[in-house]
DNA sequence: TCTACTGTTCTAGTTGCCTAATACAGTAAA
DNA sequence: TTTACTGTATTAGGCAACTAGAACAGTAGA
């Protein structure tokens, strides 16, 4: 799953644009030191869900509309398991909104500075 | 890990008092269905926080402070992983804020129900 | 055709974490 | 002292997910 998710930032943040051959198995495997078959299983499961697609002897391919599809599905998952859990814990630790809109505020200004340097 | 957050969840929501005695290492076993080695290790692991107190014999026991040292603890883990990974996701899923507070609003209503029922 | 890529499948072995079962030890009350 | 709770420790085993290594099959280009 933390493969299938490094996949999907990628198409999310469009560095992979549809059509585009991603990595093969094998390749990726290695860049990532795992094994081709724990590949082969993200693979397929991305295939399932119809943002990636495979062409035999060729390679896997990012799929047409995978952009929003992926958005799609990765929102539901998120606000259907991620955000009651993380509402939860907010609530628990007493953690004011504006406390939480500050962090983020300073969150995207680092993202800022890391854009400058590249 | 998740027994260890079950349990500091009912020191924050002061379900368990300091001073007071928590279930013993066989009977949290048998509750929630896992073997009494498992329990040890989280007990072992709040022990060595500090947030539980241990007597030879006679049980374990929410540690003086713990309320507070439980609130530090979770607080700084959450600042600390939980945060930037979330705001990863909401700025990578183009989620907005005042989205997210609508839905934190929301959350809290339901709340609310949870506790008129009770 | 041959070569070098691709995906796909299979078997065997490793690892980490949990379970199962048991034993030993400290404490308190009958 | 006995009983019935506590914690603590050890050993063996199960299970799920991964690794290792190999084999087979489709595709494209030299």
């Amino acid at each position: 799953m933390q493969i299938v998710e490094m996949i999907c930032e990628k198409i999310l943040t469009r560095t992979w644009l549809e059509g585009d051959k991603i990595p093969s198995v094998r390749e990726l495997a290695v860049s990532i030191e795992v094994n081709p078959n724990t590949i082969m299983r993200s693979y397929a499961y991305l295939q399932e869900k119809g943002i990636i697609q495979n062409k035999r002897g060729i390679g896997y391919f990012v799929a047409e509309h995978a952009h929003d599809d992926t958005l799609d599905l990765m929102k539901f998952n998120f606000i259907k398991n991620d955000l009651p859990l993380f509402f939860k814990t907010i609530s628990l630790l007493n953690i004011d909104f504006e406390e939480l809109k500050e962090r983020f505020n300073k969150f995207e200004k680092g993202k800022e500075k890391d854009e400058d340097k590249q």
